[in-house]
Parts: structure tokens; sequence; C-alpha cells
DNA sequence: TAGATTGTTAATCGATTAACAATC
DNA sequence: TAGATTGTTAATCGATTAACAATC
């Protein structure tokens, strides 16, 4: 219990990490310095060193480190070394989105059941999952064992979706919906969101910028 | 021309200070402190005030913020100030779900465009836009005021696309696709990422976080 | 062994927070 | 005017980069 808290920095530049390994395996590639890496994805060899110390030294002075290593390691790390079972709340297009994505299949996500609340959309079929009510979401959770789960629902219904989740012993919530789940739920619960929209917002804000700067 | 660069760490917050002041005005909140704002939002006073004196004195001494036109002042920031069109390669789940999405076109982003490669979805209709063969977008390009494009397809097919809308002015790229295009394209595209897998990862990591900190 | 490259400590840089004078 | 709250400067904190001794 060291305990030794790995700053979210750090956490948001391994799954990078981890695509490049996958690239140089994919290469052939067996071994890379820090200095290498560091080339190819436009950061320092000393924030690499730095980031992947706090895990343990993985590498070997004077060799580098070995790829397929370094790629099991990070991915350990990342919590892909075994099957995660997710639900998918809303099946709209996104949720349909989500749950069509091969990818993360051989990362060890696993979507078991995808929920809406619209009768329409009840029975439709995402690959092997079949869309069902939400009113079944409860029972399903008690008779299966449930890592994640995403919300891909408005913002209104995301509160009370996620409450019954927590309450049924959901520790992980993939957030689409535009609200701070986080200031709402027990701090024990790991939240990732992903807000499209405010996504898009920065995309403008950046775009725009000039209009703005000169103006001052 | 003061050039006062502006941190993209302050960028990433006035989304969601944008949200919390669509809250306030819908609940019809005149105005409001920065200390009762930053109990709401969970950041604080401080750098709530020193986030937006980045952009000017919005504020008055002894009052607060007017938030009508602190919602209005930081709109124009994001850009939000005036219509922007936007194209979408990738006519999938993903890109018919963007498409969809209502709530863009309330801030000024109109969706003029989807593309898809494959002839099967060339044709379908998402709300009041049918997906066109890939092929017609650089006759569209040339025809249609595009500010915007959204890449929501494979990233084996992102490069070569991004570089065809680059060369026919496109200057901001949403990107879904598992590339790191910045590195590809000219320093002077803005490119905003979301990289659904790699959002997911992390929530993994932070879940899983427990099993690799027991071990040291 | 000599060369290469890591792991790790120390220096720098930037971002966040605290404090307070300016002012509505 | 007195009270409240901003705008802004100064202090603190944390993250990034540089440097180098340890070691394969």
């Amino acid at each position: 219990m060291a305990q030794k808290e790995i700053s979210s920095a750090v956490i948001e530049r391994l799954p990078r990490y981890y695509r490049y390994l996958d690239e140089l395996l994919e290469e052939g590639v067996e071994r890379i310095s820090s200095a290498e890496l560091s080339r190819r994805m436009q950061v320092t060899a000393s924030q690499i060193r730095q980031d992947l110390n706090h895990f343990g030294g993985f590498g070997q002075q004077g060799y580098g480190y070995n790829v397929q290593s370094l790629y099991k390691e990070i991915g350990k790390i990342l919590g892909l070394d075994r099957a995660q079972n997710m639900v998918i709340i809303g099946g709209g297009r996104l949720g349909q989105a989500l749950a069509n994505y091969v990818r993360f299949e051989k990362r060890g996500f696993r979507v078991i059941g995808i929920f809406d609340r619209n009768p329409d959309l009840v029975g439709n079929r995402v690959r092997q999952c079949e869309i069902q009510y939400v009113g079944q979401l409860e029972q399903f959770l008690r008779t299966h064992e449930v890592e994640i789960a995403a919300l891909t629902i408005p913002r209104d219904e995301a509160e009370e979706v996620a409450r019954l989740l927590v309450n049924n012993g959901i520790h992980a919530l993939w957030n689409f919906a535009h609200v701070d789940l986080d200031l709402l739920l027990p701090e024990n619960i790991v939240i990732e969101n992903v807000h499209l929209s405010e996504s898009l917002m920065k995309l403008s804000c950046k775009l725009n910028k000039d209009r703005w700067l000169s103006e001052e």
C-alpha cells in the first residue's frame, strides 16, 4: 500500500504509448529506446522514462525497452489483460456505434447488454446484442457481472440511471451525457466523461481564436 | 496583435463554464459571483476569475458577473455566435450519431454534408442530409463553404482524406480516427481528437488501479 | 571493457491558489 | 459611505525537462 498516487496527466498518456507500441509490434520492431520513441511520438524522452518509471523499471540500461513486454505491461496497467463486461444504456445511434465497435473486444471489453426506454428500439439487434427495455436493467445487473456502464442517454435521464447503476454495484461509468456525474455520485465511483459537444466547442474555439485575439 | 497566448488548460475549461452558465440562465439566475459559481462547479473562485480575465474584465466589483452577458461573451470566444458549416466523413453509426445530434445546431454548427465510400450507405438520409459518395467530396468542397470536417472513418483511411480536406481549404478537423493527424499535417490546421477507445482505456485504468497499486 | 541508455535526482517551467488593493 | 467582489500581483504547488550517475 505504498500508494504513491499517480497523476492523471500520466494516466492520460498511457493509452497513447500503448497505441504506438502496438504499431511498433505490427512493424515488427523488437526493441526501442526512449529517444527513438520520443522522435516518433513528439514528446520528450525524459517524459517517457519518467512516466514509465511510475510503474516499474520496464527498461534495461544500454538496451532500451523491449516492445513486446512493454506493450504487455502497459496493457496490464490499463486493465486490458482480462475480460471486462460492459452494458450500454441508451440504444440510439451513439450507443449502437459503441456496441458495434469491434476494436473494443480486442481489448477485453465485452458489451453484454444494451438498454433503452424507447419501445421502438427494443428488440433491435446490434451485433450479437439485442436492445432490451430499460426496466429490465436492474434484474440484469443482479444476474450478470458487469464492470462498466456506458451512458449514451440525454442528460435529464442520466442522473437517475447512474444512481440505479451504482446502487447495483457498478463502479465505473463511461459518461456521454452532459452532466457532471462525479458531483452527484459517491466519490469512489470512477467516471470518464466524453462530452462531444464540448469537444466540438473546443475545436471551434481554437479555430476562431484569431477573431478575438486581434480585437484586444 | 498582443498575442498573449492562452493556455490550452484554460480553453479546456471554457465549455464547462458555458454549460453552467446555460443552466443558470434556465434557472433564471441574473447574476453570480465567482464564489458562488465556485461552489457549484467545484473549482476555486480564484481560477474562475483568473480564467475569465484572460479574455477581458467581464465582471464588476461588488456585483459579480451578469449571467446573461457572461454567457454571451464566452459563446463568442467559443465561436458560437455565428453559423459554421460542417461535413462528416464516414456515414457509419458514429457519423450518423453526430449528424443527428440536435444540440449542435443550437450552437451554430450545421451539418451540410455526409460522405462515405460504402455504396450501401450512400443515399441514406440522416435528418435533412443524404449520405453522398466520398468521390464527390472534393467537388462539394469547391462549391460550399465548409469550416469543419468530422472524421468518423477507420484510421487507415484518415490520413488520405485529411490531406484532401486540407488541400481543399479545411482548417479544422474533428478527428475520431486513431491517428495523430497533427503529426502528419501542416501546423496551422486545428485538430481536436476524440479517441473513444483511449477514453475507455483510461476508465479501465482507473478502475483497475487497485490491482497494480497493491502489488508494489 | 566501452558505449549506450536507463532510472532517478535536481532545475526549470507553468499552472493553480492565495492575498489584497482597486472599485463598483 | 460601507460592503462586496472583482482584477491582478505574488506565493505555492506540481508537472515537465535536463542532467548525470548507475548499470546493462
